[in-house]
DNA sequence: GATGAATGAGTATTCATTCAT
DNA sequence: CATGAATGAATACTCATTCAT
């Protein structure tokens, strides 16, 4: 149970962080209000974490943890790099589209300062571009890429498209939903893989 | 003259905040060490600029003023959606690795709120998006490229590759230059433009 | 205790503030030497007070309570108009003669600007008015004043000659005590209300 | 010519700061604000007065010349101290309901330190309080007036109740003439120094 | 005399973090 | 564990004043 109300209340603040972050801004957001809007008092949240940086890296752990669990589970199931490359683009931004909050906070004020996005995204982020290029690289291997490809560079170019279309959705206050691009933009990567018939 | 000085000391501040600023980031940087380095007083800054934001804002509005006008100078000579394409593709690695200081900034420091980057940079990065639409949309009108492209979208994906490569490059401190990928990078971008033969 | 040691800090940044402003007048005095000789740190001040402002409104907000609650007092002992007319006299001048800090912020640094003056002192100083005029109006109905008075003119009148005194003390440096002038000043206000025999 | 200019350009600026300070308060009044009105630089300013405070010190030494020299006029035809005291108490009351925004100034603004209080206004408001005293002696010596009249300590008083209705007046902002309240307030005024019959 | 660009001293306020209870 | 009162460092911006032209 203590365990329980432990994991409850860390997860109250990143979840209350989540949604004062998206709507201030990181340096508008103050600690004090996220503990009121978690219940919590100012001091309880330096009981879970170290600094106000470290809610912000938690919070986007977090995420890509779940981003990267979820795509494993997806990805386990697929047979051909091209099923596994076009679940990626979809699971991408399926996840990246379901919490617009989220979204705002991976897409924007986690990018605030050099240092930060290079320790703490970049690490993190290269989890991700290294599960894209092995499965481009088994394209590769396997013929169904072109075979001139160099997987990481492409994993790059390919997480470059999907981020952009995560960033242009954020800013875009329409209310379309991501994932409705997800046949266009599987179109688009899976042109810059495909051999040349 | 006194026009000339005027021009001067604006530039000076800008030059003096990129550097800073790509060095310290935005938020640790203060105004009065933008002044120092650009010996200028610190009230000096405010003849010149509303507020420290602003400086920030005037000196991505310099950069992309810049970036444009030298792209449609490149542009004017070219003839062909294709010869067009492969010419922003090597501009904007090249004009973006030409300055590491300033692709920190707009790189990284530029995105300091979601606030600021609506305002601020997507309306005027929606204009460049505009510019490699437009070849995009001739190159699908006149058949260099595949027809059922969006050029919107396809634009938005370009910019994309481009700026995740820009992003890359700026946190990996490796001495490579950035225009060196110019060709691998041509090649991921014709061919999601190319049509299937 | 926690009510207490409340109370005594807010009570401490007051006469802190009292003696600074005094001393150096509002303007001259900053935060941080107000918050030095009440012993607390300069955010302390702002977990009591909104503003630097609100100091001084405060400071004098507390002053008339007292100011009015022990005028009350002593006027509901007594009977008949007269007797309470010279009873507010003697009361202002030993009040205000009891504090020389207290009134120099009253006469002199409370007066700093229109939107101040109207706002705050005002709306309380009518107040005190307001029990001059009851007092005026008793004493004309009961026949002890002349018929032909105004009795909210009147006040006005009385309070403008109390107010001088006060300023006036204020002003010179000289040592005396101002209720030393109570028997001279009475003589005045009451010739300005009794009846032409 | 250069001698009228001169005055000219001093009178202008003199006027200029009455309507700033008058609307936004001495503090909230900038140097720039009052050289634009005057249609002179910023420096111009300096050529003219030592520094912001000595325009304040001006504007009131330039009013209280003026309010002196009417009242010394006016004085002068008079003969009998009851009739010279009238005409202080309705020349007072006009010439400050002249001017709401110099009104403003001498009544508020004016005040806004102790140490200016003390150099500046009450040297010359001395003056004046010796003027209403020397009357007041007259009228005691003459038999006019109550004989245990303390000539200064009554001129205080007399003056007190001036000022106080001026300053009502101004923090009062109905439309009504000052003067208006002259038959009642030299009522007032006269009872306090006319002998006990 | 007149200008107005440049100066730089001066300060209220915020807020991440601590620690006694 | 939890609290929240207290801390105090940190900084953008204003504006009276100067002085080279």
């Amino acid at each position: 149970m203590a365990r329980k109300d432990e994991h409850d209340k860390k997860e109250r603040i990143l979840d209350a962080a989540t949604m004062e972050i998206a709507r201030r801004g990181y340096h508008q957001t103050t600690v004090a209000v996220i503990a009121r809007r978690a219940g919590v008092a100012d001091g309880t949240i330096y009981l879970y974490f170290k600094n106000k940086e470290e809610i912000l890296a938690s919070l986007f752990g977090r995420a890509l943890d779940r981003f990267i669990a979820e795509g494993r589970r997806k990805l386990e199931g697929l047979s051909g790099a091209e099923a596994k490359l076009r679940a990626i683009v979809e699971l991408h931004l399926t996840l990246v589209g379901q919490d617009r909050d989220l979204a705002i906070i991976t897409q924007v004020e986690l990018r605030h300062s050099l240092h930060f996005l290079e320790e703490l995204s970049r690490a993190k982020v290269g989890r991700y571009l290294g599960i894209i290029a092995e499965v481009i690289a088994e394209g590769v291997a396997g013929g169904e890429f072109r075979t001139d490809l160099d997987p990481v560079l492409a994993a790059k170019a390919v997480f470059g498209v999907l981020d952009e279309m995560a960033t242009d959705w954020v800013l875009s206050r329409r209310n379309i939903r991501l994932e409705a691009k997800a046949p266009e933009v599987t179109a688009l990567v899976m042109a810059m893989v495909r051999p040349v018939s």
